[in-house]
This record gives C-alpha cells, structure tokens and sequence, in this order.
DNA sequence: CGGGAGGTTGACCACCATCAACTGCTGTGG
DNA sequence: CCACAGCAGTTGATGGTGGTCAACCTCCCG
C-alpha cells in the first residue's frame, strides 16, 4: 500500500511476520548498511556458478530465480517481492548454484553477509527469523515441484497465481482486486513447465471460468474460492507468509 | 561401507561434509541423547499438518518425503538415507507441510529439538554445519523443480538416479558399482512425475543405451560419463554432499 | 501352492508442445 | 506525426511424448 516505505522498513515487516521483534532488534535492522542500485529489467543480479559476498533485499519491482537445462529449457524456481531476501543460501554456500534476475525495472539493497552474520549473532530472534525465512523458501519449493510434477495445466497455472497473490497480501503490495502481473505468459510457462501458448489457454479458461477476469496483464480475480479450488491451493506450506485477499476469504 | 557405523558416528560423518569439526564438536555430537527406533517399510515417521516436538535422524534403510495433490496423485520431494537429518525444518516451522515415510525396513534415531538447540548454541560450527544442510536441501528441491519442469522422461530417471548415486558414495553407504535400488518403480515416477510404466520404459532404454546394466533392482553403473552426459547432470548444486564414483569419475 | 507386490510389454489416446500466422501495444527515429 | 520494429499476447492446425488400460510374468513369502 505505502510504496514510499524504505527498504529497513520492508525488512523489519518482513521479519515481524516470522518472529516478534522488539525496538532494539528493529533498530538493529536499521542500522545495517545497505546499498541502493536501481536495476532494469531483465537485469541479472547473480549469475549460476558466481562467488556471493553480498546479499540483496528486493526493495521495489519483481525479480526471479532461475536454472537452465542443458537444451537450454529454462525452468523460474521462485518469483520474489519488495520485502523478500533472495538469496539468503549465498551466506553459507559461497557459489550460486542458480541465476538471480529482475523480472521488471526496480531497486534492490545489497548488504553484507559480515554485517548479516554480525546482527544475527547480537539478536538470536533476528537470526532465526532469518533461518525460518531461508526454510520457508524451501516448503515453497516442495510445493513446486508437487505443482510441476503432479498438477495438470490448469491447476499448476492458477497454482501459481494463487500463491503470487497471496505473498503479495501478506508483504502489503497492493489490493488484489485489481492487479497487475509482473510477469509474462512466457515466464509463467518456465515456471510452471508450461510454453507460453498453453499458459495463454490456460489463463482463457480460467476467466472463462470465472476465477478471474483479465484484460492483458490486468488481472481482477472476482471468485478468489473458486480460483483456490481450481488451484488446489492450501496456503499452510507458505508457513505465515500468507495471507488470502481479506473479504474474499470467508465468503 | 561399514554398516556398522553407530547413529552419533553417522551423523558426525555427515556434518564433517559440511563443516570442520574438532574433537570437542564431535564429543558433543555424540553426547546427544537419541532414541533408536526400528521402522517397517512403508511406516510414516511424520504426518503433514501433524506439530512436532523431535527431529529424526534415519541411521538405516531409506526414506522418503512427499505431498500428495488432490487429485491423489503423490509426489516425492526427496528420498533419504543413512546420516541425513530428515525434518531439520522441524526444528523452526513447527507444522509439518509433508510426509515423511519409510520405504525400505530401517533404524531412525530421534532427537528432541531442544537438545539439538542446545548444542547448536554452544557450538556455532555445528549450528552452521546443520544449516547449510538445510539450505543445500533447498539447493535439492530447486533442482528438482528443474528437473520435473524442465527435462524429459529419460533425462529426468537419469538425473534422479545420479543424484542418489552421488550421494550414497558421499556418505560411503555403498560401492557404486553393484548396488540394489531401495525404491520401486512406482516411487521413482512418483518423484519424477512419470508412471511406473514410463519409468520401466525409461530403464530398459537407458540400459539399451549402455549407461547401466540392471536385472530387477540390481544396477550396476557401468559407464559413468554416459550415464551423468544422458542426465544433464552437474553435482555443484549439492554442494559437497556429493562423490562422483571414484574410479569412473575421469575416465 | 496360492496370493500379492512389483515388473514388463503392447495398444491406444490425450494433453500439451510445436509451428505458424496474425493482432495490438509501445517506444523510437525519420 | 507516421513508419516501423519488437515484444507480448492470441488463436488455429498438427503431432509427439508420456498417460492409461490391460494382460501377463516373476519373485517372494506365508
């Protein structure tokens, strides 16, 4: 909703959604020291195979994580949001055993993995918030491979949009009842092991359906328990990273 | 190698993959007080949506996680063997998002999250020695995303068995070059998203190919570089969980 | 000896990929 | 202001990979 919060602030309610945290440890958060970089689309942030000293928090626009098949098939592994830490993993593993690229123009903040590791060793409940933060990640990508590897195209699609719209809700992005999808038909289809056309078809039969109506990337989902039902989609494995659009919820 | 090995040593050897370990580290390790338990096939350690208060460590035999869809159709997430900590995310997330279940007869070793806590506390190689683990778990679970989204049905049982070769020889269980599959045929589609029949289909065509001889269950590796070339498989994403079979590896 | 689980093989078919053509939009340079 | 290029989206025709169904086999174990 604020789009003027700044990127600690972005933080510090991402954190507060996996752990309590008082005023020292926001005051901590706020004082880390992070770099500011506007990054186009398309930009890669952090190439497979590179060395990582630096972790970055997406403060503003859509990125993703990638991996590439030997034919070249590109499969997106995760979508990211203001607010998220992408690459966590690079604090311990010191290669990037993937590829880290924006999906549309926006900033990130790029931290050190020292004065990281340094915060978390001052405030225990800043690092397990860290710790949860980096297992979610992991559940999500369970969740994946379930949707990828045992849902038809339908439900791996809406699926998919489920889950985009309910970290959305939970970070505060925006109403849900009228936004705009960052991404492609294509990068849909490499998230879902779909090629655009089917994701296109897919997308005509859920509005046809009415789980939602779309004009281009603008997209109103009008029966959010229709859209769930259709998606299989139970938001448990997102762990408190969740939260389902408000007044659609119950109904 | 040593099918004797106790579950503490285990455990120790696992670790000692990840991070440098000194004596005391290890004393540490093997002061941990675990309940030894012997499992049936097919017996379930842990239920999705179930709380859990310990951590299992599997000390024989192999197990696996998985979800299931809707629809019914369950997908495996990961397959375990001796030495790996099976539910560290457990630890944090205190509802289970999957199931983990035995599938061959084994020993499983569970250890209360607090005493585990405690000994990460007071000695932080070890607490970063279990949290790489989680996070090249994740590393795993990216790859396998890739793998069901992005490969087709022969690359995919050819990658999914590299995997598992590659780690049995980290943790030594087992000489590469005549080895009994644990898992089913059935199992092997469930965790790459083919039916049994496709995955027999697989197998017989892969060892037309010349990449392995099996009868039954039996496999022996017979060409390793074609085999690894077949299954569009790097091991930099297991990040040192991993051996190539030694001899093979340069040939 | 009988039953059941797992494995093997064949016939058929559906879902989704592929290829191709066309539309609409946006940004850019003449 | 228009022309044009390029990207994203849309729709149709066709085909292949892998699913489904079914039969049968082997092995193991009671």
């Amino acid at each position: 909703m604020r789009n003027q919060a700044t990127h600690t602030e972005l933080l510090v309610r991402k954190l507060a959604l996996l752990e309590q945290l008082d005023e020292a440890e926001k005051a901590a958060i706020a004082e880390l020291s992070f770099t500011l970089e506007n990054m186009p689309a398309h930009r890669t942030l952090v190439r497979e195979g590179s060395e990582v000293t630096d972790c970055c928090l997406l403060v503003k626009g859509f990125a993703c994580r990638h991996k590439m098949a030997r034919t070249g098939k590109r499969q997106i592994v995760a979508f990211h949001m203001a607010g998220d830490m992408m690459d966590l993993q690079h604090s311990l593993l010191s290669r990037a055993d993937h590829n880290l690229q924006m999906i549309t123009d926006g900033t990130v903040a790029w931290v050190s993995i020292k004065a990281l590791t340094a915060v978390c060793n001052a405030y225990p409940r800043i690092a397990r918030a860290f710790a949860k933060d980096a297992l979610i990640d992991a559940s999500i990508f369970r969740e994946w491979v379930l949707n990828v590897g045992g849902r038809d195209a339908k439900t791996r699609v809406a699926h998919m949009l489920c889950e985009f719209v309910a970290r959305r809700e939970a970070m505060g992005i925006s109403p849900v009842d009228a936004m705009r999808l960052p991404m492609t038909q294509e990068q849909i289809g490499d998230a879902t092991g779909l090629t655009a056309v089917h994701v296109n078809r897919m997308l005509r039969l859920l509005s046809e359906e009415g789980a939602f109506v779309h004009e281009g990337r603008e997209l109103v989902i009008s029966d959010w328990p229709k859209l769930k039902a259709i998606a299989d989609f139970d938001a448990a494995y997102l762990h408190g990273l969740a939260h389902e659009p408000r007044e659609m919820a119950m109904s």
